[in-house]
DNA sequence: CACCGGGCAATTGTATGCGGGGCACGCCAC
DNA sequence: GTGGCGTGCCCCGCATACAATTGCCCGGTG
């Protein structure tokens, strides 16, 4: 809280849409520790602006159940527990499943052809890095990326990728543990975008509903097992 | 734009927040024009405030896609776009169809009498008054919300109910037009209350993506028939 | 007549100041 | 010692004031 911190001044023109991504990145990344409660004045100071535009932003954050409000009392960022997790992959499950189903409907054959390059490139990272599961973590987001886009169905692609992301990936910083079997997924990934390049929308969506359900059934198993 | 208009002043707390729900409301209900531009210092001495809640309100608006903000210029209210509404649709269908799901796996026994209530509440009234399409519609949500409702997915329902119905609410308004014929809706809307008696998810959720589908379909006839 | 450039006005963006409402701590009574 | 109550402080909510940026209008020129 000393120094204010450095935000990208070019790209984004307002100062209430400075803070409003640069505080987004700060919660979702684990910079400020999820459940404290934090000031508005603390805040503004440290993104080097005042409390009007930083409460525009949370208000923004609010939407986006980043942060949560109490009238008079204050702001705290959002915790996450395990619960709401399990109910964020059930969204996913139905939300990209349309999507695959759309995608394979679709898509341009040049947007599957770069779906099976950026797959191809996974493959080649997997062979040699063994399983850094943070790295393969990412290429997994890229890849669901590219089918949501591929929906071509716009506000789809902007609540998925634009608001329900942002929480998913807040857990990943977090619970950094659980990935799916980079094998496995690998493998379902790949039927998907078969599925897709058949232009077989029933077995695109079944395909990736089961993948994102798999996916949820082995968080579930952890949290059988540890606390 | 003479006198500030009126606004429940005891149930909500701070003025952004009773500005938003009565600006929300606005908007929905087609009091603003859509896709008019507006200006803020309008805006505020119309709902009796200053521009300083009246922007936190904006921004949360623009969150739920109901306001389109350029910086620098102004706000302009969301136009509807028929394209747009198709896309909603795919939405309900993958959410709507997962809510269906869980509903028939997690409602309380009491939840689904409460359902089997309504619909027969409304068959009553469908008997009484012929084909009141309005009445029908408000019926129509309900029924859906009970079934989002009965999911006990917070996260599926504040979606939902908090963001996208407000969206569709404000297209049944604009063009009140097209409803779904209400015997065949009702039928459907039965055979659905069936399933999850039967506490069958699957059969629960292709129904209900049919029941949504087709209303889908019902909306792209009339699309190309008229203009 | 059409196009371009500059200046002005209006509107948005940002900062600051004041008032009010909670929360915590301490005191008093029981 | 404990529970309830009151007071004071801090922080949020809102309004006002100022600054910056944009779009428009108008005059000039090719």
């Amino acid at each position: 809280m000393s120094q204010p911190e450095l935000i990208d001044d070019k790209a984004l023109r307002t100062a209430a849409d400075r803070v409003f991504e640069a505080l987004q990145d700060a919660i979702v990344r684990g910079d400020i520790e999820p459940g404290s409660r934090v000031g508005e004045t603390e805040l503004a100071e440290r993104f080097g602006t005042s409390r009007g535009p930083l409460r525009e932003a949370l208000r923004r954050l609010e939407s986006r159940r980043l942060v949560e409000r109490t009238p008079h009392v204050g702001i705290r960022i959002a915790s996450l527990s395990h619960g709401a997790l399990i109910e964020l992959y059930y969204l996913r499950e139905a939300l990209e499943g349309m999507s695959a189903r759309l995608a394979a409907l679709h898509m341009t054959s040049g947007e599957v052809a770069g779906l099976k390059a950026l797959l191809a490139a996974h493959e080649q990272d997997e062979a040699l890095k063994a399983d850094t599961a943070y790295f393969q973590q990412e290429g997994d987001l890229d890849f669901h990326y590219r089918i949501i886009q591929g929906s071509h169905n716009t506000a789809l692609t902007e609540l998925l990728i634009g608001e329900l992301y942002h929480r998913i990936r807040m857990y990943r910083f977090q619970f950094s543990a659980y990935a799916n079997r980079p094998q496995k997924a690998f493998g379902e990934h790949q039927r998907i975008v078969e599925a897709i390049e058949a232009r077989d929308g029933d077995l695109a969506e079944m395909l990736m509903r089961r993948h994102i359900s798999s996916a949820r059934q082995n968080i579930e198993q952890h949290l059988k097992e540890n606390p």
